[in-house]
RNA sequence: GGCCCGGUAGUUCAGUUGGUUAGAACGCCAGCCUGUCACGCUGGAGGUCGUGAGUUCGAGCCUCAUCCGGGUCGCCA
């Protein structure tokens, strides 16, 4: 820094008089001739450094020289502006330059860094060093970064000890798809990378921890969304000697605490809480959002003798009738937008959408026709539709008509733009155990297989699957799943049985899981936990609906990273080493 | 893997029915300029129209393939 040491970011910079030195780069040089002003940026913002006919003669000319993204560091005397700048914090001051040193000459960067920008998230990506000198991006780290230093706060404040897992552990082919780490001492033989610490958290429990935290990194080798990264991490905690209700009560607080201490926004807790049932009949998901109404109703009753076939034969076969009401969305949801959402449920496996759309007096109904009179008017008011409402109708299976429903929701929600702001918390709780899966024949785990089954449905382990329901609890976020988690089992005999109920062979059983299953056999204080995405609660507490917003080096859609541009070919000696040999794609025969 | 959208100066975009030399703004370069902060003024450089085939007298525009990016469904115990 040829002898000057930094006295105060740009950002900070005050108190006409003194003597300051800053460092940071060039946003913007405005050279008026014999009169020069830079911007100088930091990650706290920028500061005006003033040169003029006072400004010794070198320093000048140096002055001139430079532009935009040059790294500098200059001192000088704070002033008062002749003109002010109200728009940004350190407006009325400017740094009246004494020395100055061009620390680093820079390119003209591919796109400019500014706050405001719509340049291809691609090119960003691609200089994503660059893209991170953006305020925006900063703020959304630095936020991330108090968030982790909240949840360490709080937790570490409730005696949770931080541990770390293995990042290299042994592969279990169920639930998402693992990633890979070959072995070069043992051939032919793999590590996974770890879907969650899930197991070594229990562990550390049976070992006698009690309480455990960790920022754990969580890889799964499945499609990107928006809201997904094949990387990321999770706020991972587990505590002994408790049943669900503690769990909850404990990560409420550190709801309550981050929100208020970043945020300034008070949540109120007890948060609110959902059955996984009741989230479904109402909302078609298990994870709605509930900052707006809109909810589904049945009216399967009303229409099971229905001369209406569609409706009728949906309830015959045991299916429902159900339907969602957009008050005054009649003008927005026009005859062609209908049809567009009936593309759209079509699309998501309904087979059709049924509307009445009431703009005059009487509403119109393609149905009507079918319908015994007073038929539609008892429709209409079981689901308090007026003049000005849509109402939209999916008759089909329940498996079709909720989620169906629920995403329609949605859709035309964010379309009439009806949904407020604000942060809408809420637990689902009770989730099936067992989901079954038509394509295997079979019941699979929803949750995973540790999961403690609700106390009073342990009975119909065998005799009803369907029917039995788990210490399981989501925490969702304005729609968003935020965390995951649940109590698991403790007593060995009732983990045999869950697995066998999951259709494992002993054999299956002891080769997966083994260790885990020995270790219970020890005894184990009764435990559970959870795990809450940071990436996501970054993403929404920053405000944005991406998770590349708040990830330092995101991975694209096909999960390569464009920077870097992982992943890439290897040396034929690495595959060697590791005794492994490609196989040509397909593609390219 | 399916479906949808996009790819034209460094960047963001426009580009007529397929027709002469592909435009604008910002950025960049040079000159001038003492209170700017979207500084101003004058001048200038800058294009494999993602890539490859095809149709045509002629393709940025039409067709096919392909690559890249985004969204979405599948997938994510």
């Amino acid at each position: 820094m040829q002898g000057l040491k930094r006295t105060h970011y740009c950002g900070d910079v005050e108190g006409i008089g003194n003597e300051v030195v800053v460092g940071g780069y060039v946003q913007k040089v405005r050279d008026l001739g014999n009169l020069i002003f830079i911007d100088l940026r930091d990650r706290t913002g920028i500061v005006q450094l003033a040169f003029d006919d006072s400004t010794d003669r070198e320093i000048f000319s140096k002055a001139s020289g430079c532009h935009a993204e040059y790294v500098l560091m200059a001192k000088g005397v704070v002033r008062e502006r002749e003109s002010k700048n109200d728009t940004i914090k350190t407006g009325h001051i400017e740094i009246d330059v004494k020395d100055l040193r061009i620390l680093a000459k820079a390119q003209t960067p591919p796109f400019e860094i500014v706050d405001d920008t719509n340049v291809n998230e691609e090119l960003r990506l691609k200089y994503r060093y660059l893209d991170l000198r953006r305020n925006v991006l900063q703020q959304n780290l630095i936020m991330r970064s108090k968030i982790a230093k909240v949840a360490r706060d709080y937790y570490y404040e409730n005696g949770f000890i931080e541990i770390e897992t293995p990042m290299m552990i042994k592969s279990t082919p169920e639930g998402a798809r693992d990633y890979l780490v070959p072995s070069r001492v043992h051939h032919g033989k793999f590590y996974a990378l770890p879907q969650s610490p899930q197991m070594y958290k229990q562990l550390l429990m049976i070992s006698g921890f009690d309480r455990y935290i960790q920022l754990a990194r969580c890889f799964r080798d499945e499609d990107l969304r928006a809201d997904r990264q094949p990387e990321f991490t999770q706020i991972d905690l587990e505590m002994s000697f408790v049943d669900v209700e503690d769990i909850l009560e404990m990560n409420e607080g550190f709801i309550k605490r981050l929100f208020k201490e970043i945020l300034n926004v008070d949540i109120p807790t007890p948060l609110p809480r959902l059955t996984y049932k009741e989230a479904m009949e109402r909302y078609g998901s298990d994870k709605p959002d509930t900052r707006f109404g809109m909810e589904i109703q049945d009216i399967s009753d009303l229409v099971q003798n229905s001369g209406f076939g569609v409706f009728s034969s949906a309830v015959d076969a045991g299916g429902s009738v159900r339907a969602i009401v957009a008050k005054n969305a009649a003008t927005v949801l026009t005859r062609k937008e209908i049809d567009k959402l009936t593309e759209y449920v079509r699309g998501i496996g309904a087979k059709g959408l049924a509307f009445i759309r009431w703009v005059e007096d009487e509403p119109s109904c393609g149905f009507a026709k079918f319908l015994a009179d007073g038929e539609l008017d008892a429709i209409l008011s079981r689901l308090n539709a007026e003049k000005g409402d849509v109402v939209l109708f999916v008759a089909d299976k329940n498996k079709v008509t909720l989620p169906v429903l629920g995403a329609l929701r949605l859709k035309v929600a964010k379309q009439l733009d009806i949904i407020p702001e604000g942060y809408n918390f809420l637990w689902i709780t009770e989730f099936p155990f067992f989901e079954y899966d038509e394509d295997s024949d079979s019941w699979i785990a929803m949750h995973h297989p540790f999961t403690m089954p609700m106390d009073d449905c342990i009975e119909y382990l065998d005799s009803d699957p369907g029917k039995v329901t788990a210490k399981a609890y989501d925490l969702v976020l304005n729609g968003t799943e935020l965390s995951s988690g649940s109590i698991r089992i403790t007593d060995y005999e009732l983990q045999q049985k869950m697995f066998r109920a999951l259709g494992l062979t002993d054999e299956e059983i002891e080769a997966k899981f083994g260790f885990l299953v020995e270790a219970y056999k020890y005894g184990a204080a009764p435990h559970g936990g959870m795990g809450i995405g940071l990436d996501r609660l970054a993403m929404l507490m920053c405000g944005t609906d991406s998770l590349r917003d708040v990830t330092a080096f995101p991975k694209v859609q096909n999960a390569s990273e464009l920077m870097s541009g992982a992943p890439n070919v290897v040396d034929g000696e690495q595959l060697n080493e590791l005794s492994i040999s490609i196989i040509p794609d397909k593609k390219e025969n």
